[in-house]
DNA sequence: ATAAAAAAGAACAATATGTTCGTTATCAAA
DNA sequence: TTTGATAACGAACATATTGTTCTTTTTTAT
C-alpha cells in the first residue's frame, strides 16, 4: 500500500484520539480533525465517508488484536482455566487494556467511553459465545444461553466502565478476582 | 404554571419522542424538532438550552417516577423480598417498563437506547445503594460494596438492552427469574 | 523517467445553530 | 371584564459545518 495513505490514515487516527481525550465525540467536528491531522478536507473524505465511519474504523483497529490475543488465551486455558487457576481470560483482557497499547485506556476514559464500550461488548460477546459452544456447560436453572452470554460480557463491560470512573484504583488482578467471584457461581 | 408553557413543553417532548422512534439521536436536528412540534425556534430555546438539555429533561421525566415507585416497593419488600418470594423490585421495574407508560419502551428500543440506559443506570445505582446501606449484608469474599452495586445495576441495564434487542421474547417474570438466578448467589 | 495515484487548496451550495428584534396572542389576577 | 404580564411567533441574522467538485501539485511504484 502507498505510504502516503498509511501516513494520512495514521495522522487522522492520532488527531481523532487526541481530540477525544479533550472533548466528547459529538462535539468534535471534521474541521477540527483535519486541522489537527493537518490534512486536506478532500483527503479526509477520500479515507472515511463520515465521522461515524472513522469511529468504527478506529474501534476495529483498537479492539481487533486485543480480542484475537484473548482468543489465543482461551484456546489454551478455556474461559476460566480452572476455578482456582491464577488467571482467567478476563484478567488477560484487563492487563492488556492497562498496558496502554495505542492508548486504549485513554480513549476508554474519555467522555465518549460508552461509544467504545458498545463495540467492545460486541467483540466480547463473540469471545464468550465461542467458549460456550466449545465447552459443554451444565445449565443449572434453564437459563437461556443467550442470557448468560450477555450477562457475562455485559457485566465485564460495566465493570470496566466502573473501573475507569474510579480512576483505576484497583489492579487487573483484583478486578479479575471480584469478577470471577460474581460470575463463577452461575457457570 | 402557565398553560402555554406546559403545552409547548409537552409538544416538544412528544415531537422529540416521535423522532427518536424514527432515527438516532445524533441525526435529529433542532430544526426537525420544532417543525414536528410546530413551535417557533425562539420558543424552543426559551425552554431548553440545547438538544442535550432536552434529552436530559426527558430522561428525568421518564425515569423519575418509575424509580420512586420502585423505591416504595423496596421499603415494603427489601431488595429481594425473600429468596423464594414471587416478586422482586427488579420484576416490578420490568413490569413498569412494559406497561408502556409514556412509551418508555419505545424510546428504549430506539437506536439511541444506550443514551437512555446510562441515565437509567444512574438511578438504579442510587436504588441499589439504598438497599445496601439499609440491610446489613454478609460480604462473602471481601468484594468492595461499590463493585457489587455497580455489578447489579450494570447487569440489569445490560439485561434490559438484551431484552429489547431480542424483541422482548421473554416476559418480565421470566427475566426476573433469570436475573435473580445470576445475582442472588453473590448476595 | 514516467505514468498513476494521492494529497492540497479553493470554492461551492446546502443546512444547522443560536440570537435578536418587533409583533401578536394568551393567561392570571384584580 | 379589563389589564398588565408573559409566552409564543416569525423573520432575519451572522456564523459554522458539511460534503462535493474542481484544478494543481507532489509523491510513489516500477
Amino acid at each position: 500500500m502507498d505510504r502516503r495513505q498509511q501516513k494520512t490514515r495514521t495522522a487522522i487516527f492520532t488527531a481523532f484520539s487526541t481530540l477525544l481525550a479533550q472533548k466528547s465525540y459529538s462535539k468534535i467536528t471534521v474541521q477540527e480533525i483535519i486541522d489537527t491531522a493537518n490534512v486536506g478536507r478532500t483527503t479526509f473524505y477520500a479515507h472515511f465517508e463520515t465521522k461515524d465511519d472513522l469511529l468504527k474504523a478506529l474501534c476495529e483497529e483498537l479492539f481487533g488484536h486485543i480480542i484475537t490475543s484473548a482468543l489465543d488465551c482461551t484456546h489454551t486455558h478455556g474461559l476460566y482455566s480452572d476455578r482456582n487457576a491464577p488467571e482467567s481470560v478476563f484478567c488477560h483482557l484487563l492487563q492488556h487494556l492497562q498496558e496502554n497499547e495505542n492508548n486504549i485506556l485513554g480513549l476508554l476514559s474519555c467522555e465518549s467511553s460508552e461509544l467504545f464500550l458498545r463495540y467492545f461488548k460486541d467483540s466480547l460477546n463473540d469471545l464468550t459465545q465461542n467458549q460456550f459452544v466449545n465447552q459443554n456447560r451444565r445449565n443449572n436453572q434453564n437459563i437461556p444461553q443467550d442470557f448468560l452470554i450477555n450477562h457475562i460480557s455485559g457485566s465485564f463491560v460495566e465493570m470496566v466502565l466502573w473501573w475507569l470512573k474510579d480512576k483505576k484504583k484497583h489492579t487487573p488482578e483484583e478486578l479479575d478476582c471480584y469478577f470471577r467471584a460474581v460470575i463463577e457461581p452461575i457457570l
